[in-house]
DNA sequence: GTCTATACCGGGATAGAC
DNA sequence: GTCTATCCCGGTATAGAC
C-alpha cells in the first residue's frame, strides 16, 4: 500500500486546506468562503485546491466530518448515564454559540445535502442514526419501568435532535435565542413526562 | 391613489409570475427554480420578471409571504382551545408533505434570512413573534393551575416552533420520517408534563 | 501526483433603448 | 413599464508545466 512521500505531503496539505477552511468560515462568515478566497488564504490555486477536493461541496463535506470528530469526543463512553449525555449534549450546543460560521454551514448543507446525490447526502444520513440511535439507548435504559414499552426511544431522539436544529435555525435568525436553555426545558419536560428525572426535581413547593 | 390602467395590469403580472414561481417550485424542486426558468415558464424576459421584483430574493419572500397568508387562515380564531390548534398545527404540516419543494424554499430561505440584510430578516423575524405569540397564548391559557407561573408559555412556543422546523429538515433528507406523527408525540409529552392533557389520556392500562 | 493559467458557463444584476 | 444586451461573479473543466 506504501507509495511515495508525496502521499504524506498530500494528506498534509488537504489537512491545511481544511483547516483554512475552517478559519475563513469563522472568522469571515460562510458567505465569504469562496472557493477563491480559501484558496487564497491556503496559499494555493484555485484550481490547485479543487485538485484535492474536486468539488466545493466535497471540500465542505470534509470541514463538516473534520468536525464531528472532534464534537464525537464526547460520545465516547456507551454506558453513560442519561444526565452525563444531557449535559455534554448542552456543551456543544453551548460551544457552536462561538462559531456561527460553522453552524451556517451545517444548515446549509444539511439541506442542500437533502438531495440524493449530494456528496454529504449518506454522510447526514449516517450522522443522523448514530448519534439518534446513541441518544435512543441512553433514553432506554434511563426509562422508568412502567412507561418502558408505552415510549418509543428513538422517537425521542428525534424530537430532541430535531429541536435542535431548529435552535440553531432561530439562533442564526436571531442571536438572543437561548438553544441551551430551551433544550435544558425540553429535557426536563421529558424528564417528568417520562419518569427519567432521577431524584432531583424542580423546586417548586 | 388612483393612477393608471397600468397599475393593476403591472399587480396582474405579479401575481401571476408569484403563482407561475410557486408552480415550478413545486413541479420542478427548488433547484430548477431560476430567474431565467421561472420567467420562461411566466412568459416574460429574465429582466422584465426583476423589473417587478428587484431581485430573486425579493421574489421568493413574496412567494413565502402569500403563502403564509393560506396557511394563517388556521390561525384566525383567537380564542381557539389548545386542542384546536394542535390539530390545526398537525394538519399544516401534513399538508406540508405533499409540497416539498415550497419545504425547501422555507427553510433555504429561513437559513439566507439570518443576514440581517437580507429582505426576507424582518419577515422571519415577524412570522417567528407572530406565530410564536399565539402558540404561547394558547398554552398559558390551557395551564393546569398548580404549573402556571413555573412554566414559560414562550420557551413551549419556541420548542414546538423548532421541533417543527428540524423535522421539516429530516423530512427533506429522509421523507421517511413522521413530522406529524413526531410532533403529535411532542404534543403528548407536553400534556402530561404541564397538564395539559384535558381527559383524554392515552390508553395504556 | 501536485500544481498553475486559462477559458467556460450558469445565474443574477445593471444600463439604456424602445 | 417592458425588454435586449451586456456585464460580473463564482464554480468547474481542460491543458499542460513541474
Amino acid at each position: 500500500m506504501a507509495k511515495r512521500g508525496s502521499y504524506a505531503k498530500s494528506a498534509a496539505r488537504r489537512d491545511e486546506i481544511l483547516r483554512q477552511a475552517l478559519a475563513v468560515i469563522d472568522a469571515e462568515g460562510y458567505g465569504a468562503a469562496s472557493v477563491a478566497r480559501i484558496a487564497e488564504v491556503a496559499g494555493i490555486s484555485k484550481t490547485g485546491l479543487l485538485h484535492h477536493f474536486g468539488t466545493k461541496e466535497n471540500l465542505f463535506t470534509e470541514v463538516l466530518r473534520l468536525r464531528d470528530e472532534l464534537d464525537g469526543s464526547m460520545f465516547e463512553h456507551p454506558n453513560a448515564e442519561l444526565a452525563d449525555v444531557e449535559s455534554a449534549y448542552l456543551r456543544v450546543v453551548e460551544r457552536n454559540t462561538r462559531i456561527p460560521g460553522l453552524v451556517e454551514l451545517f444548515t446549509r448543507l444539511s439541506i442542500e445535502a437533502t438531495d440524493p446525490e449530494h456528496p454529504a447526502h449518506e454522510f447526514f444520513l449516517r450522522r443522523e442514526k448514530v448519534i439518534g440511535d446513541r441518544i435512543a439507548a441512553t433514553v432506554d435504559a434511563a426509562l422508568a419501568d412502567d412507561v418502558r414499552g408505552n415510549v418509543d426511544p428513538s422517537l425521542v431522539a428525534l424530537i430532541v435532535m430535531a429541536a435542535t436544529d431548529g435552535l440553531q435555525q432561530r439562533w442564526l435568525l436571531d442571536p438572543n435565542v437561548d438553544m441551551a436553555g430551551a433544550l435544558e426545558a425540553l429535557f426536563r419536560v421529558f424528564d417528568t413526562a417520562l419518569g427519567t428525572g432521577s431524584a432531583q426535581r424542580e423546586d417548586h413547593e
